[in-house]
Formats: C-alpha cells, structure tokens, sequence
DNA sequence: CTGAAAGCGCTTACAG
DNA sequence: CTGAAAGCGCTTACAG
C-alpha cells in the first residue's frame, strides 16, 4: 500500500519449483547460444533461466513475460494462463539486478544502527526490519562505527540501496551531513539533527523525561540527580532539558546532575556515573537515567553500594527495553513506541523516493511512563507522558 | 584478501566529490541524448554520470575508464592519471547493479537471524557485520520468522546476493532444507543440522556443557537440575546431552531435566522452567541453563521465591552475553568465541563463491567456561572447556 | 596498452 | 493485446 513501490519494487515471489531440469522441452540457453560466447562464471548449478526462455515455453514474446510478471493488465487472460504455466514449470525466478538497472529502484532500504549491542537497537532495529519487509523491500544493515554511515550514503550513489534510514544522528557525523546537503533520500529516526531540515521520527522526548521529574516529585522525592545521556545527542540533550524543566521551581534538582559525555550510553558508564554521583555530596532520593542501559549499571552500582530500591533511592531509566520488565531491574521507564516510529520513517522513505522534491516531514510521536517497582508503586503504570 | 572477492568485488570507494555541477567542460548526460528519449526516473537531483562521461572527460574509451577502476594493470600510467583526473572532478560512482549483472556477483552476503531481541544475536550479528564488511560486502539482514528464511533463499536465486548464512537451523525449516539441496550457496553458523552436509561453524556444546557439570560436580553440588533450550536445535540438544554425559555415574542428576520446548530460549522460559523445576520435588543445589537468557529468568524466579544466589542454588548459563556480566546476574557460563565464529562463516561463504564444488567443511570451535560470582567462586575463572 | 563491440537480463515506450 | 527493439551501465574477450 506503500507509495512509490508497486510493480517497479522488487520481484514478486513467483512459485518456486525444482528449477534444475525443467524438462527436455525447456530450451537450455547454453543451446543457444553462439560457441565462441564463453561460459559466464557460475555461482553454482548449471541453471540461469532467463525471461527468454519462459516465452519460448509459452510461445509469446519475452516482453510478454514480463507484462505478466509486473502484474500489468495489457494481457489477455489466455495469455497470462500460458505463461504463468511456463513459469511455474521452469521454476524461473527474475534477476534482481537486471531489474534494478532497467527500473532504477533496488527494492533495498539501508538502515545504520550505532550499538547493535545496546538492547534498545534490536528492538528498534527488528520493527525496522518487519516495516521494511512488509513494504516488500530488502534491508541492509551498516554498524554505524566502522564506517557504516559513510558506507550507506555511498551505497546510495552507487545505487545498491534506494535509501537510508539512520537510527543515530551525531552531529559529528560527516558523511551523515554530506548525503543530506546532497539531498541523498535518508531518514533519520529517534534522533534528529539540529538545524538540518530533513525526514525524521522522533519521540518527544522533553514530555517524557518532564514526566518522570514530575512523578519523582508527586512521589514526595526530595534530592533528584539525573544521569544524562552521550552529550550533543538530541535524545540526550532533549531528556536532559526535560527534565531539568520538569524539576523547575520545585528546588529538588540541584546541580547534581551527571552527563556521561565520554563514551557511549552503557551500563558501564551507568555504574561509573552512580559513583560520580555519591562523591558529589548527599546522596539522592530519587535517579532519573537518560536510557535504560544507564539505569541497569546505576541500580547495580547502587546495590553494591548497599543501597536499597526503591526504599532509598528511586530509578527511572528511559526505552522500555524487554529487560527493564525482568525481575532484577523492575524499571520504571518512559515506553517509545517502536513499532509506529519504524513504520512511519519507512513510509517517509518509500514517499522521498515517490516524490523526492517534497518538503522534508518530522513526526514526533508520544511515549508513556510505566511505572514499576524501582519506584514507590504509588500510581497506576502506563501513564501518558504527553505534556 | 579473501578468496572469491577481489576487483570484481563490491565498487572500490571512489573519492566523492560535490557531483552536482561538474564543471562546465564536464559533458551533460542529457545533451546527448535524442529528443525522443524518456527521462528516466531518478530519485533525487539530475546526476546521472556514467563512465562513458568520465572517458570523454579523459580523452579516453569508456573501456579504459573501466580498467582503471578495476585496478587492471594493463593501463598506461599517464592514461590512469588522466582517468583518475577525471574520476576525481566528475565525482564519479559505479553503479553497482550495471557490475553487478555484467560480473554476477553482487558483493552482498545475506544474514538470517530468528530472534533479533534476544542478546546473544545482536553481539553475533555485530561480529557477522565487521567480518562482512571487512571482506568488502555488505549485509542484508532477515528476521527467520516472518518468512525470513525463505526470502532469503529467494534472495541467491534472484541474484540478489551472492550467499546466505543462517544464524539459526531449526530442522522445521523448509527454505532452508530446500536451499540446501538446490546447493545454493549457504552457510550454517551456531547450528548444524542432523544428516545435513553443508558448511557449518559451531562450538563444541558437549564439551561446554560437559564442564559445567564437572563444575558443579566439582564444587560439591548433590543435586543438580538443568533447564533446556528449544528442543530439535543441535545447540540445545547437545547442550543437554554434554550436561548429562558430565554428570554421568556421579549420581547427581536425577530426572531432573526439564526442556522448555514451548516456544523459545526467553526469559519468560526460565521463569516457567524454574517454577516448573520446584514444583517436581527437591529444591536442586545447581542449576544449569542452556543459554544466558533462561538463566535471568530462572534466576530472578529463584530469588522471587526467596532463594540466595549462590547460597542456596548455583546457576550456569551459556554464551556469556554482555549482561552476564552485569552485577545483577554475575553469571557463571560458557563463552562462545563470536569474533572466529563470524570470520570463518564469512570465510566459508566465500571460498564457496570462489569454488563452488569444493566439499562441505564443518568447523567446530572450543568454548570456555567462565566463572562469576552466581557459583561458589573456588576455581580461577575462563578455564577452557575443551573436552 | 587501447578501443570497438558484444552482451549481462530485464522494462518500456512504440508501433501495430 | 502483442512483439520488435532500444537501452539501463557496466565488464571483458577480441583485435589491434
């Protein structure tokens, strides 16, 4: 239901059969052809079955064969039934690549994820990956590091992808902001870049951290800190500016606030950043983490520290990831919702390549607190964390 | 400097270059073109520069242009600096399906991943993806459900990759049985399947699983339960039967097994395994789960009951995933070697492209054990579990 | 060392 | 409704 991907997309699934003899009938292309032609290099098998040779068997024309593959009505019935018989007995199956020269559409669609590792990205990266198949396309995937990104914006020159959704958008990221001064079809999703007009989904993130200063003080909180995300980011910059706003005019938030610039969003700096906190001075009642991930090494930390939660101190993280619901952690966190904002920066994609000249879109979605038990259950969970 | 994949390879990454306005001199594609031509599509600006601009640009044939971004050594060196020139102004880039038709390779390996969010597949997958690229491809990415598996089989017969390795065999799979008696080219990575021959890279499970229980053996456990993975999948067959073969004669298993055949190797099974476990009679004193995952799992259920974590029960897992690593687990288990696993599969895939009738290798890599603090801590920890 | 030319396997106006 | 033909942009013998 996609624009811009019908019948030019990838081939339809036609129905496979044993393709390796298609009977005696089925004229071998090698017959065919002159003596002097060399073999092509072959991956495997003796088999390559050309549209060609579906017509003969049909007895119509090759660009018969492929009216009747593209699903095109200018077939008579009849005809349709001989070569759809053809089809199905010689087992062909349409070359893609031949396809997308013709066609200029590859029916891939490039995502880079930065921290595959970082549970939150499988999640992100499985709805992807269920959006881009269900529209009938491919995926390729590029670690982000490694240089992935400048690799997927190449991808999209040389024509290997029709376009690139990108999961992380650091500022820093050269090749990032040349595919998009050069208006190559990208993406970003959960982030966005600042002063770049481009197509994004986002979540809002200033709701949703606001939301959790604000539960944290309901809760009767006193001395709030907050461990922020990879500065510069603008999910990181964003949480953190929510809830510092959230906290404001109550004078429980201090200046402890703790931003783990260095490395990354781990559990690792989630435990460094804990213990930079209790040097500080009192120890607070109540952490907000600017993900998940963050808040697993922040509690753990707290637990070795002998700490108790939520009895002393409260955590709230960030994503929702299947492990805050595991009984360890037990996460009170704000959910994004997954599966919308994959489907929604596929469908931005496939409307770029439908109409590449309209004016960039940025959606922004709402997630929602859900309450557990690193948090005094005194409120229902799956409040909305819509301002 | 793997085999298979050299200059026909993937594009060599050109210099890139602002490619909008090449200059004047730079010959516009469309000025040469009959009236009577269609524009075709394009997703985005006007640029559209094939090799045939670049020769021009050179004073050379498009032929030569060709060789020179092949690398071929039968080019002039004043005739490539021109050509390089030239590439360099026009900000030239190949188009990837025109070689990929001609040469017939794609320069793209498929990966068939069955379950995305569960920790051990991201951390293979990031292996698979550096080892990929490394060789110069890239990777197109499946979910096994949702018809992953057959699509990606579809994939080779298309052309729209050169291979695929499966990152899971379940012995249910079709596409997969039906993809290896075609021969397509296929690798199998994690898992073998029974009677199969095919390439393959594993770790060797039973002498794994077998040291945990010498383990436990060892560290003076008397009774021992084990809670398994998918049932029919050689890693949790093996992993079983290693467990048994380990604690064969000592007395200490007991009928005890429990398999969680259900549905998959989750957290949510380890909960339901555990419970199932206490429900049968004696609370065991160790605990070996086939994967980390239903270790969480079954460990959280444990301690929700109010057992003590080692004091009470001992619990193993297996694959050494980052979270057991985390404070809240500490898990003792076996790691799995990802890194060699991921380059030999790729290796594999490759030598196969380069050789498609060569045999079916079978790679079988040792796994070692490392203890953490879910085990009374009496030995050193990362002790090699070869057999 | 280089160019002209064939051809990879499709899609799509164009002309019936 | 159908076929003949052009052409997508490369690679690679072949003939100099």
């Amino acid at each position: 239901m996609l624009a811009g991907q019908k019948d030019e997309g990838r081939c339809r699934r036609l129905p496979k059969r044993q393709a390796r003899d298609g009977g005696p009938d089925r004229p071998r292309r090698d017959a065919k052809k002159a003596d002097a032609v060399p073999e092509p290099r072959m991956a495997f098998g003796d088999r390559r079955l050309t549209s060609r040779d579906v017509a003969a068997l049909a007895g119509v024309s090759q660009a018969t064969v492929s009216r009747v593959l593209s699903g095109s009505d200018l077939v008579k019935e009849s005809t349709r039934q001989a070569v759809l018989r053809a089809l199905e007995t010689t087992g062909y199956v349409v070359n893609v690549s031949a396809r997308t020269m013709r066609s200029g559409r590859t029916g891939v669609i490039g995502v880079v994820v930065t921290h595959m590792t970082n549970p939150f990205y499988p999640e992100l990266l499985e709805a992807l990956s269920n959006a881009i198949h269900a529209s009938n396309h491919r995926m390729i995937l590029w670690d982000g590091r490694q240089d992935g990104e400048a690799d997927a914006a190449s991808a999209i020159r040389e024509r290997a992808v029709d376009s690139v959704i990108f999961t992380t958008a650091t500022p820093a990221s050269r090749p990032l902001r040349e595919a998009l001064e050069q208006e190559l079809p990208v993406v970003l999703v959960n982030r966005s870049l600042r002063g770049v007009r481009c197509d994004s989904v986002t979540t809002d993130n200033l709701a949703g951290s606001r939301a959790v200063a604000r539960y944290f003080i309901d809760g009767g909180r006193n001395y709030v800190a907050a461990i922020g995300g990879l500065r510069g980011t603008s999910t990181a910059d964003e949480r953190l500016q929510g809830f510092k706003s959230g906290l404001a005019g109550t004078g429980k938030g201090g200046a402890t606030l703790v931003a783990t610039t260095s490395v990354d969003w781990s559990y690792e700096e989630g435990v460094r950043a804990f213990n930079e906190i209790l040097e500080s001075r009192t120890v607070p009642d109540a952490i907000f983490c600017a993900n998940d991930v963050l808040a697993f090494g922040a509690m753990d930390a707290a637990r070795a520290r002998g700490f108790g939660i939520p009895d002393d101190i409260w955590f709230a993280g960030y994503d929702d990831i299947a492990i805050a619901g595991w009984g360890a952690y037990d996460l009170t966190t704000i959910r994004q919702p997954l599966r919308p904002m994959a489907e929604q920066a596929v469908n931005m994609a496939l409307h770029r390549l439908a109409e590449p000249g309209r004016a960039p879109q940025r959606s922004r979605l709402t997630s929602e607190l859900v309450v557990r038990g690193s948090t005094a259950n005194y409120a229902s969970s799956a409040v909305s964390a819509a301002s």
